[in-house]
RNA sequence: CGAGUUCGCUGGGCGGCCGCACGUUGUGCGCAAGCAAAGCGUGAGGAAAGUCCGGACUCCCCAGGGCGCAGUGCUGGCUAACGGCCAGGCGGUGAAAGCCGACGGAAAGUGCAACAGAAAAUAAACCGCCGUGGCUUUGGCUGCGGUAAGGGUGAAAAGGUGCGGCAAGAGCGCACCGGCGGCGCAGUGAUGCGUUGGCCUGGUAAACCCCACUGGGAGCAAUGCCGAAAAGCGCGGUUGACGCGGCCCGCCGACGCGCAGGUAGGCAGCACGGAUCGCAAGAUCCGAAGGUGCGUGGCAACGCGCAUCGCAGAUAGAUGGUCGCCGCCGGGUGGAGUAAUUCACACGGUACAGAAUCCGGCUUAUAGGCGAGCUCGAACA
């Protein structure tokens, strides 16, 4: 991810991304890992930062906003916890990014997974 | 009522909507492993934390003894065990309730003690005091001897105070006090009380050391089992290339079968165990750790008996997100009341912190709230 996809930094969290067949998958296409590292804070924290991201993709996945054939990995910055930041803010944020993972490589007809 | 102190408890509540993990039930799909959606049940803490002690459990090592190393260190009890807890003793501290204490040994040995001071440990004479000799310009100077009472130094100076005694002094003698030893009494004991003796041996052991007691090593990433893919080895001789190549044979590859190793990964450990019945799902019974309640023994820690429940199991790590209402705390504004107080309104705050094999402790963090005991002070009756 970090070699193929690319990245746009938001104030809560950091936004990777990659077309899902541009690496070799074995889950399917359309998956996304939350990355909280201890700089956030104690185990309360990122448990914190981490419910809150997965809750705002779950929202945007819910209203059908996420866009098909990425990968995703976020990354959680410190403004998360030490914000006091509610899911509506993050669901903003991550919305907000992703309009730009669009614009930045627009529509690209959908090859097949290459699931091996 | 105020100030202080000890012990114990609690550490948000209710309801929508949308989710997560595990277990389980029947259903659908699938040859199967399994995958779906639905129902039901369960789902963080007093510290889950630090990982500082002690156990359970697992593997490794293991004749017996010694040396070494590490830990603990008043006494008695509790406990599976402990460096923990309870009770008691002693010392320190506080006006008291209380609080604090690695609190064995310094007459086994070794070491150490800055600065100051004459001297810091087989005592010691700087000033001073006393005796005596010499010199003398009659102010003193000086030799020898005695002396630890006084001065001064220091964290610490060889028991303290008083009286006697003496040339001056000194436990030199006596009285009281302190310390040490013996004896008696009380106590399981630490120790306390009494009595007696000679007249006394400085500090430091979280310095080495001595004494007593305890301790094999490593840890759930322990450990056991299964086990891809790729590579490897063996066999087969269906097939292809090469060796003059049609057959045999050799060799290389594909294909098929097998193999060990044990990587990725998975399962067990690990989320109670066992027995009986049943094809199974499950039902019934018995019992453990542990929780709760009652009774009971003990000052207490804790033990015993009965009843009842017997309770999270993720694997990059589920236990949540959001909205509304309420509670609690804080100061503010306004109203009521002599006042304590109380009502209303909006605002701000609502901690520390997230299980990871499981228990018993310790330590540390923590907004706020509740209960009980004790001490001192003030006021009232």
């Amino acid at each position: 991810m970090r070699k193929e996809g690319a990245r746009w930094r938001g104030r809560f969290c950091i936004l990777n991304a990659a077309r899902a067949f541009s690496i070799p998958s074995v889950g399917g296409e359309g998956r996304i890992g939350y990355i909280t590292a201890k700089r956030v804070g104690g185990a309360v924290q990122r448990n914190r930062a981490r419910r809150l991201m997965r809750e705002a993709i779950r929202a945007l996945a819910a209203a059908d906003e996420l866009p098909p054939g990425w990968d995703l990995v976020l990354i959680a910055q410190n403004a998360i916890v030490a914000d006091d930041a509610g899911m509506a803010q993050v669901k903003d944020e991550i919305r907000w990014l992703l309009k730009k993972v669009n614009q930045a490589n627009p529509a690209e007809p959908a090859k097949p997974a290459t699931n091996r």
